[in-house]
DNA sequence: CGGAATCTTGAGCGGCTTCAAAACCTGTGG
DNA sequence: CCACAGGTTTTGAAGCCGCTCAAGATTCCG
């Protein structure tokens, strides 16, 4: 568990979309109103259908937001980094159910409103609400062009976006290209594709030098050539 | 095109998600903000990637929301129906792209928000944007699910699906059943599924007397049985 | 009636998935 | 230090669902 060298200045200054368009003497007072939780993994911060009473912001680690099928399978529909938020449902006057379930994949710090304390903040700061509706609408965006790929693109190109995707948004830089702490099994999910799937189209990068492999990473080395046939 | 019998009373009061939790003050109000606009079919109403500068409300009509694959294919992402809106975008400050394309499917008559007016009245009702929210939170679960379906379900898991939804949305009683308007075409695309293929599934259930066909409509008139084998 | 749009039907195929089994890593405890 | 057990990844073989393509039948409307 050695944690790789990090090229991102350790104290960036976390961007919070949220929190857009909010001045400085209003963000303080907001995250004051906030508590904090801290999660270890691989443990279940909020669960699909629960009724929505807490809103969260990450402020370290990940957490797999993912819904589950019918059949028991996990879609995994996004990992989500420092500075996101889910939960955007507590916003609303009558709660209704989180859409999807979220797992922490690493010790993870958030931030947490209670419904009321999110009901009055929304009141005082409507630009919040706004907000979340801007989030909003850009998961269903994203979830529209995921469906798209999965309609009328190959599983490689499905997994080339789903792995350069994550580079782009939790990628370690490091000489050989940017490494990616993932699962066979996780990026299967990302991609919607089956486990042995992946598995044959990184060996095949593999194989020509596009990517490198070892347990629960990729290291990217060529981003462009993942689609050359 | 003769108008087939509709149970529906005609006059019956158009509820408008939109407008939930607003009084009955209010509403008068922000509908006389809006202009009217009426489309014939098929007439673009927006186009995908345009700044969001105006936000529909359906009075009469009914209005395909979709998006376009880059080889051309249309994923048809929902069939809008009276009282439903669309291009909530329009409540940013900061103007996004819409997200879709939104053609009339047949004569179709609106409430239109500029995006000033829009941005006016949600600041003094701050409602609408809470609303707007819902509604996004919404379709995230919509196309979660529909993802779920295309990834768990087989073809005609789906199709039955989309049909019976359309039935429940947008379908007329008669004597033998519920009718829809819809052609294969637009069922394939809502089911995720290919046209010919629909055209099978449809003809198979036809042969047991699960539904009827012609052109352009479909007869549901067992939707139990859509699923037996 | 003719032409355009819609729908049907069949044959063939191919990209993924499924299933089974083996190889591989990694941390743990003796 | 080694061995072992767990999770993870690889590989192969087989099969199938739904797509593609081509052609024809049907319906609708001017």
């Amino acid at each position: 568990m050695h944690s790789p060298v990090t090229i991102c200045p350790v104290t960036k200054p976390l961007s919070v979309a949220l929190f857009k368009g909010l001045g400085n003497h209003e963000i303080p007072v907001i995250r004051a109103a906030a508590a904090k939780r801290t999660f270890e993994a691989p443990q279940i911060i909020i669960r699909a259908e629960e009724p929505a009473v807490r809103l969260f912001v990450i402020e370290v680690g990940s957490v797999d937001y993912y819904i589950v099928t019918n059949d028991g399978r996990e879609i995994l529909l996004r990992r989500l980094m420092p500075g996101n938020a889910f939960g955007f449902a507590t916003f609303l006057s009558e709660p209704i159910g989180y859409l999807g379930t979220a797992r922490a994949v690493r010790k993870t710090q958030t931030l947490v409103w209670e419904h009321r304390v999110a009901r009055q903040l929304a009141e005082t700061y409507p630009r919040l609400v706004e907000n979340a509706l801007h989030a909003s609408l850009h998961y269903i965006a994203m979830y529209a062009k995921r469906h798209m790929r999965l309609v009328s693109n190959t599983a490689q190109e499905r997994v080339a976006y789903a792995l350069t995707n994550l580079g782009s948004r939790s990628g370690h830089m490091l000489p050989g290209g940017v490494e990616v702490d993932i699962k066979n099994e996780d990026l299967a999910s990302l991609a919607d594709v089956n486990l042995f799937t992946v598995s044959r189209i990184l060996g095949a990068w593999e194989r020509q030098k596009v990517v490198s492999k070892s347990r629960g990473k990729v290291l990217i080395r060529c981003p462009e050539k993942m689609l050359a046939a």
